[in-house]
RNA sequence: GGUCUUUUAGCUCAGUUGGCUAGAGCACUACCUUGACAUGGUAGGGGUCACAGGUUCGAGUCCUGUAAAGACCA
């Protein structure tokens, strides 16, 4: 056959076509080319949003994922990685009740596909561009409106994840509200309803005015701002003085109930249980003597606003005050606020300080630093507000979580993770599961409006469970996104129902996600998993790092720093930083192998665009590695794919026996650095076999064989073929394309056909050391030729030399024995040091117009006529001799020290003796060797 | 305020249970378009391992403190 393969690598004209292939042959189905005794492995993908686009971080974390599922696929384990996508409750609606109101094209859309609002516009108020919001919509057609637009952008995430190469089981995708995971939600609400773990109750919640729903504490991001504590003076209703208190927020007054000061505050002991009266609205309210008060801070006396504040609502617990709610839930202030009603809250602050301090009411204030509750979607501040909420009673589910990771069952990494796990689930909070929105699960309790109880159940009931009404109604309240998230290790697999995915794949092996949702989603998964399964979910849990800018900022699409996978993967343009980023499309496999390179054991990424170069290059040199060996195999083809024991006889000298010797222990820690999660070592190490053994020694050197012809050809081309293969294994978890593809061809050559059905580099066993392949001492023997090559090259070059022009050598060695080992190297030495003559000789003296280099205790003499300048040889040697002498006297120094000898292991004491003796020999050579000089 | 992380070459990072003359990629210098590859090759230059103590025969590595940067919690 004739190999015609362009020069350079073109990712994108080999990668579409190669990840059809596999669909087409179902090698991504759950427990495809699995093998007879192995474990099964799997892996729950984190669902991304199911509107959303791929981003760098889900580049990274579906590398991540993808490189571990393939190379257990390919040990033969049965494999899972369970794929689908979130609704991502909050995010989704907003972003379609903003085209609802701004963006008439989409209603036009949707009347196109039948979806009509159930009322008609409100032209006269004219709030929206156009005339509806989503209450005016109407719930049942706003669903609807979801769904149209689920079903419309909905699949752009996945299809990003095919370009990745990500090898997901894509006939077991799901989505969040999917019939199945919602009865499993359902079934999760009943169970823990049953068993007393939710509850509904009145409680004081964060509130996002924007989005007027609830969230939980864990949705709340504490931004720092800049504000004021402001004083106010409240005047007592008896006439006989003030009180001034302090507030960041001023506008809450209108629903104060209180001023608390601390009972031992000897200012203010004489004025508990008087009576001030509030600005503006004249209503009377107490003074009362409660512990929050602290003296210390400012006046020493708080106003107690129990609607609008955490601590004062406690404050209010302790002293049976009322609730006076003065900011509704839309943010606006309410009717309490006298002539301020209806205005933002923001908006009334300003107004409000203008105007008492015009009344002398308002006394100065002080700036301060403060954190500020903003909602981690809408980035609004958040309303501490009272309502009534469903919640999770989360302290009996923690503690089983908990002893999953004391316990060892369930492993972190890096380990340090599990203290962040366990710190948040010992000092959990009940979990508000109520959101006040249409688009998720809603929430299976119906209400009985005769005896006013909730019967919960998993399908829709017709009577109340308590009293037998029939008049019930449902919740109208969804579900906290992450409440379904939490069941996604199971609810993908088919619970609540008994499947045969449960057995084979539950729990799952490894999660794979970012620091950023331990809480939000590690900890859940476990704890609903333990109670309702009694099973971990996951055996381990890898936290990988942020993606960063160049700069070391987190990427976002407000700051405009974001990298494109992508445009990295396909090409195109797009801004970063401000400036125009135009890619050719590197190709999935470079962007893959670049973010491997880069995973170090959970530190965080800093990339740039032109960082994916790495990875480019990488792909275009095996590419052409590639290239070379398959033009050179299928000139003379093999009859069979080689073994390893074909291998072992091909390796007719030296260089072959290293070259497979190297290729074990690179399989080895490859191997090795996979299971640890040691993805940099993985890629490198794999980087390192290809670039420096394989092309840089072994390969070069091929070239003399295929030259010579014969059975010394046929022989080099086994090895290749051989050692090619087994290193396209090795990358593939990282680099599938160009693996595959190389490897289809190669197949051509073996005695096979390229793309024989059901014969697959992704379904073809992972490599195993082969102790048959072994050459001890194999590489230290090599070193040694390869520092002499380099010493040869190294005059060559500083004499000024060009690499093609030969030199003859004359090796010195310290013994007879020693210049009759490296003899039987001399075709390699003559050959990678482009030499015309070779003499090895103990003690070979230096001739006449020569320049002598060192290697060890080898001393190097190259012939030259003419004049040459050694000037950069003296330096180098110079500073040689120096980094030795260093060397040296540290040694004699650790050796002279009776304590070392004595307490330093034996094998240690015997290395550095050993060290000394080849650094004085060296030194010895470098000195005389500077003294002819 | 608390917890954690980071600080090693100009830049981005490795460096395992303490023990070879501290490594890689990019960038840099010189040479090379040689029959796989200039998205490349060959050879080089470049580091008081943030700082100060301590433990140890021995510290980039362990401990304490300081400084700077970052993340999370409150």
């Amino acid at each position: 056959m004739t190999i015609d393969l362009p020069k350079a690598y073109d990712a994108t004209a080999v990668e579409p076509d190669v990840y059809a292939r596999w669909e087409g042959a179902g090698c991504f189905a759950a427990g495809a080319g699995k093998r007879p005794g192995k474990p099964s492995y799997a892996i729950a993908i984190p669902p991304p949003n199911v509107t959303g686009v791929l981003h760098m971080g889900h580049a990274l974390n579906n590398t991540l994922q993808d490189t571990l599922i393939r190379w257990r696929r390919m040990q033969g384990h049965d494999t899972l990685w369970q794929c689908g996508t979130d609704h991502a409750g909050i995010a989704t609606e907003s972003v379609v009740a903003k085209q609802i109101q701004d963006n008439p094209q989409f209603l036009a859309d949707l009347a196109a596909a039948g979806i009509t609002p159930e009322n008609p516009p409100d032209q006269a108020a004219s709030r929206t561009a156009t005339g509806y919001d989503r209450d005016r919509f109407g719930r049942a057609a706003f669903m609807q409106a979801m769904w149209f637009f689920k079903e419309r952008s909905g699949g752009t995430i996945v299809k990003q994840l095919r370009k990745l190469g990500s090898s997901c089981d894509w006939s077991r995708e799901r989505f969040t509200m999917d019939d199945g995971l919602s009865r499993a939600v359902r079934t999760m609400f009943k169970s823990l309803f049953d068993a007393g773990l939710i509850y509904k109750g009145t409680r004081m919640v964060n509130w996002c005015p924007v989005q007027r729903t609830a969230l939980s504490d864990d949705e709340v991001e504490y931004v720092e701002k800049n504000g004021h504590l402001w004083k106010m003076r409240y005047d007592l209703e008896d006439g006989s003085g003030s009180i001034v208190v302090e507030t960041t927020r001023p506008e809450t007054f209108f629903g104060d109930t209180a001023v608390a000061v601390n009972p031992a505050d000897e200012r203010y002991k004489d004025m508990i249980g008087k009576r001030v009266r509030l600005p503006i609205i004249g209503r009377l309210i107490p003074i009362v003597g409660d512990e929050h008060a602290d003296p210390t801070k400012g006046s020493g006396a708080v106003k107690i606003t129990p609607a609008h504040d955490p601590n004062d609502y406690e404050v209010g617990k302790r002293h049976n005050l009322p609730l006076v709610q003065c900011i509704g839930f839309d943010g606006t202030m309410t009717k309490e606020a006298a002539h301020f009603a209806g205005q933002d809250r923001f908006v009334c602050r300003k107004a409000l300080l203008a105007e008492l301090e015009a009344a002398g009411i308002m006394l100065g204030s002080t700036q301060i630093v403060h954190a500020v509750g903003h909602s981690y979607r809408s980035n609004a501040p958040i309303e501490p507000m009272v309502t009534e909420q469903w919640f999770v009673k989360m302290a009996p589910l923690a503690e089983k979580a908990l002893a999953e990771t004391r316990e060892g069952r369930v492993a972190f990494h890096p380990e340090r993770w599990a203290k962040v796990y366990g710190y948040w689930l010992e000092n959990v909070r009940d979990w508000c599961i109520s959101r006040q929105i249409w688009w998720g699960h809603r929430i299976p309790a119906w209400k009985c409006a005769s005896c006013g109880k909730h019967t919960v159940e998993i399908d829709a009931p017709t009577a109340c469970a308590h009293c037998g009404a029939t008049d019930i109604s449902q919740d109208p309240d969804v579900l906290d996104t992450w409440f379904s998230s939490a069941l996604w290790p199971y609810s993908t697999l088919g619970w609540p129902a008994a499947t045969a995915e449960m057995d084979r794949y539950f729990p799952t092996s490894t999660l794979v996600t970012d620091r950023g949702i331990i809480f939000f989603w590690v900890a859940r998964m476990v704890m609903t998993s333990m109670f309702t399964l009694k099973k971990r979910p996951f055996n381990d849990v890898y936290i990988h790092g942020t993606v960063l800018d160049e700069r070391g900022d987190k990427m976002s699409k407000s700051k405009g720093n974001g990298i494109d996978p992508i445009v990295m993967i396909s090409g195109g343009s797009q801004k970063y930083l401000g400036k125009d980023y135009t890619c050719p499309g590197y190709g999935a496999d470079a962007v893959r192998y670049t973010l491997l390179d880069m995973t170090t054991e959970g530190q965080d990424l800093k990339l740039s665009p032109a960082k994916f170069e790495t990875g480019r290059n990488f792909a275009n040199k095996v590419w052409n590695a590639g290239r070379f060996l398959l033009m050179n195999v299928s000139e003379r083809p093999l009859a069979a794919a080689p073994t390893a024991a074909d291998a072992a006889k091909a390796a007719i000298g030296f260089p072959e026996a290293w070259l497979l010797d190297r290729l074990q222990t690179t399989i080895a820690a490859c191997t090795e650095s996979l299971e640890r999660f040691r993805y940099n070592d993985y890629a490198n190490g794999a980087y390192r076999f290809f670039r420096d053994d394989l092309c840089d020694w072994y390969v070069e050197w091929a070239k003399r064989r295929f030259k010579a012809g014969g059975a010394e050809a046929q022989a080099a081309a086994t090895v290749l073929a051989y050692a090619f293969d087994q290193v396209l294994r090795l990358l593939h978890p990282g680099m599938p394309f160009l693996t595959e593809y190389l490897w289809q061809h190669l197949q051509g050559c073996v005695g096979g056909t390229a793309w024989k059905p059901g014969s697959y580099l992704m379904l073809s066993p992972w490599p195993e050391p082969v102790a048959a392949l072994r050459a001890p001492g194999a590489e230290a023997r090599m070193a040694e030729l390869q520092a002499v090559v380099t010493a040869v090259r190294n005059v060559r070059n500083l004499v000024g030399l060009a690499d093609g022009v030969q030199v003859a050598a004359i090796i010195a060695t310290p013994d007879a024995a020693k210049a009759a080992a490296m003899a039987t190297d001399r075709d390699f030495l003559l050959d990678r040091g482009n030499l015309s003559g070779l003499d090895i000789a103990a003690g070979a003296a230096k001739p006449p117009q020569s320049v002598t280099t060192v290697v060890g205790a080898l001393k190097v003499h190259i012939p030259l006529s003419g004049l040459v300048d050694l000037g950069k040889l003296k330096v180098q040697l110079e500073k040689r001799a120096q980094a030795l002498a260093k060397s040296i006297s540290g040694k004699e120094g650790r050796l002279g020290n009776a304590d070392y000898v004595a307490r330093a292991p034996a094998e240690q004491v015997a290395e550095t003796k050993a060290m000394l003796e080849r650094e004085r020999a060296e030194l010895v050579n470098v000195n005389e060797t500077l003294a002819t000089l």
